[in-house]
DNA sequence: ATTTCAATGTCGCCT
DNA sequence: AGGCGACGTTGAAAT
């Protein structure tokens, strides 16, 4: 059970040696009030001052959230070493990253609710399931949602400096490069796809190499690009490929992470 | 000044009111316990039982926070509906996004704090320098930041099917395509440049064009990619090219975002 | 609404 | 540590 220090609008001087101990002891800290917010480093930036939350986590992550929005408007990853002073402006939280050399101050001049936690367990493992690699992977398995007589040579092979999803060789014998694509191809896609295709073609003379883009939709001027370049495009239904892998997966009954049990309708 | 309600170590049953209260009244709501979460939606996710801090924000947002890192294991962007019931299990949490239709749960076994928060204000303007459009405009300003007797023609110049940063003519009357980063520069940054090359190649026979690619530096494998593809490179400076910046806005009185306050040495 | 590109992107994997 | 590509990328600007 974790452990809560907790001050309900404490003055700066109340709730310095709290925040200085919770931050030098590495326990979460969470702080609501008025502050205003500097940072410098790869960007930099200025906020004025405002209402937020502003949350330090035991590893040195710093995370300031204004009432709005999905991501925070300034932050600094884990491992930052963190200080917290009072001084003559207010009470100042300041995160310091050595490589690359950021800092980020939060001064504060109000304090609604100072929160420190201790003793927090969170030992589960997150799993993911419907990401590129287990489409890549099926399809390497299953070459024929691509094309008849596809035969795959290998997977995540290196070309150049980088990695085509797929290499197979056609029933013509021609190679094959296919670049798998899980949200809407766009351009870059297009561009990754053709690098490969002409690696592969100067690696192998004389060889008609073809390139095959599979996504569940194309950018209307990456189509354009893809067939200027002579490339090809397959489209595939994600939902009706996942419902493929899970059923091969509950053939695996070894599969730790089975998706079929994530797709049952259990109530959490 | 914000209004605060609290409840620690409360049952299921007793935060349940203030949980829905919370988020049908869009206060922002943080809460910490034991919980599990599923997500649904462009992707699947799920987490077995942690300690977790939860926050839900006026506008709809749902940030599940584990104690180490700087990313959100879960989430929900703004505008997500929102419900809170106690159900036989625990206390649900649920998030429902539109378009992509996506789903958050969070189910609460445990609960050690329940804020909600009214009254919260954040009206400051966020200001962020040293973004690359900064970098884009100063050197279509200075060129001979870049080489001796460059004049530039324009920036931001539709080439194919994207946009050079800059395009100049050197003194000797040859083309110059001029890509600029902000960050160490890859293959990518190589690629899009041999592209916008080979057009205005294209588009201008008999013409001999450049291409420079202008970064604070470059990654090895795309250095020699670029010496292959004939191209050149210009190291900048950021921090020093910044002062430049800062020094030039400062003569420009009417400018809203003096980059110069900026780096004043100011205790915030 | 779609497409494109930058981002303090972050994150994980691999060399 | 550097390079590379995916990400439930997010976010903004332009079309």
């Amino acid at each position: 059970m974790p452990q809560l220090s907790l001050m309900l609008n404490p003055s700066l001087r109340e709730a310095a040696g709290l925040i200085a101990d919770a931050v030098a002891k590495h326990r979460l800290l969470i702080v609501l009030g008025r502050c205003s917010v500097r940072y410098t480093g790869r960007g930099a930036s200025r906020l004025g001052p405002g209402d937020r939350l502003v949350i330090v986590k035991p590893d040195g992550a710093v995370l300031v959230h204004r009432p709005r929005g999905y991501s925070p408007v300034n932050w600094q990853p884990e491992s930052s070493s963190i200080t917290a002073e009072e001084t003559g402006e207010g009470l100042l939280l300041r995160s310091v990253r050595g490589r690359p050399r950021e800092i980020l101050e939060v001064l504060f001049t109000r304090l609604d609710l100072v929160l420190a936690v201790d003793g927090l367990e969170d030992t589960a493992e997150f799993i993911e399931y419907l990401d590129e690699s287990e489409i890549r992977d099926y399809l390497a398995e299953h070459p024929e949602e691509i094309e008849e007589g596809l035969h795959v040579i290998r997977k995540e092979r290196p070309i150049g400096d980088g990695y085509a999803d797929i290499v197979a060789r056609d029933k013509e014998g021609n190679y094959v490069v296919i670049e798998v694509k899980r949200v809407t191809a766009g351009k870059d896609a297009v561009l990754q796809l053709h690098r490969y295709v002409e690696t592969l073609r100067r690696e192998n003379p004389g060889a008609r190499v073809r390139g095959i883009l599979v996504a569940p939709a194309i950018a209307k001027d990456a189509r354009s690009l893809l067939n200027s370049l002579g490339l090809e495009y397959r489209q595939i239904d994600i939902q009706r490929l996942y419902r493929k892998i899970a059923a091969a997966q509950a053939r695996t009954v070894t599969q730790t992470r089975s998706i079929l049990d994530f797709f049952k309708k259990t109530k959490h």
